[in-house]
DNA sequence: GATGAAAGCAGTGCCTC
DNA sequence: GAGGCACTGCTTTCATC
């Protein structure tokens, strides 16, 4: 697995990467036609993106409240112990929270922040003392809850293009030079 | 008011959102044989889902670093205001930010949580002075960044079943083991 | 990137349980 | 009411240019 990106996506490429995040089930002939490319051009492409890892899957986007999840709770998790051991064990917890829709390690003023999804108070107050006090070295859980979505999408189209050629010229820190120190999120 | 739960989900409903949650692309035929249906009962479950807006769509998941977007920030604005109309302001005017992923009303010591995807730490200057602090009755914004994902999944595959039953009423269908992997991280 | 043939798939009507 | 089967027309795939 090349880590450095090989060929960087050209425009095409980021048309498709948008359709894509419009519609992951569109047909290649669709796909064709909507970037301007022939049905086996758009697939091929299709294709290579998805070898290299670019788009990591597809998958169906659900109405939570239909499947009788009615709230969404944020997270914040602070550790009482930021050793190297202590955040590995809570890591390691913390992906087999069956409740857990995302978790990551974050700067600021706590350790961790997470989505939640439950179907009640109720089961939220269950949650709270069966999976996520239990997990090892917490110090600190504050819980926020999503009162209405105001805006939810995988990624802005407006991202979905290729970088911007910096101001200035020959500046060229856009995009290329952050690898040290963030992970790839 | 009696069309709010027109008729429950059943537990092949379920497998299938699991199904697709795992790959939207999956073909019916795919999808029938792991449900153990046939492609075109499979298809006509798949659809009705669709209809009664379960499934509210499907789109490809990326790798926001080959992306270029290195950075993915968690951003908390407490608005100087909460009246009605700051507000719908405030939501109106989010709904258009080029970088917005994610923004929703919450409960607790701030007002709302966005999700920002940006390319680089200059990135993120630019567009917290340019889409961010300029937004309308603003008082305050705090902002963390991922480190790390430590696990990221659209529905936990473990919340895609039927509801259990209540405790106490006789239920003993809860043998449900959950060694579901985690679809990507 | 395009073309054409072959394989695979989706969509429909009809039948069974 | 729901599942399965067979047929028909597309779509995808894989040669090849």
């Amino acid at each position: 697995m090349h880590e450095s990106v090989a060929t960087p996506l050209d425009a095409i490429d980021y048309r498709i990467l948008q359709e894509l995040s419009g519609d992951g089930r569109l047909s290649d002939v669709a796909l064709g036609e909507r970037v301007h490319l022939s049905s086996t051009a758009a697939a091929r492409r299709r294709k290579i993106l998805e070898e290299r890892g670019a788009i990591r899957g597809y998958t169906a986007d659900f109405d939570f409240g239909q499947l009788g999840l009615h709230m969404m709770a944020l997270v914040s998790i602070e550790l009482a112990s930021q050793a190297e051991q202590a955040l590995n064990e809570f890591e390691t917890a913390v992906v087999r929270c069956p409740s857990m829709s995302f978790c990551s390690f974050v700067s600021g003023d706590t350790d961790f922040m997470m989505i939640v999804h439950v179907r009640s108070f109720e089961d939220y107050d269950r949650i709270y003392r069966s999976e996520l006090s239990t997990l090892p070295h917490v110090a600190r859980i504050r819980s926020s809850f999503v009162m209405r979505r105001v805006a939810s999408r995988p990624v802005p189209p407006a991202l979905l293009q290729p970088p911007a050629p910096q101001p200035g010229g020959g500046g060229g820190s856009g995009g290329r030079s952050l690898h040290h120190g963030l992970a790839r999120v």
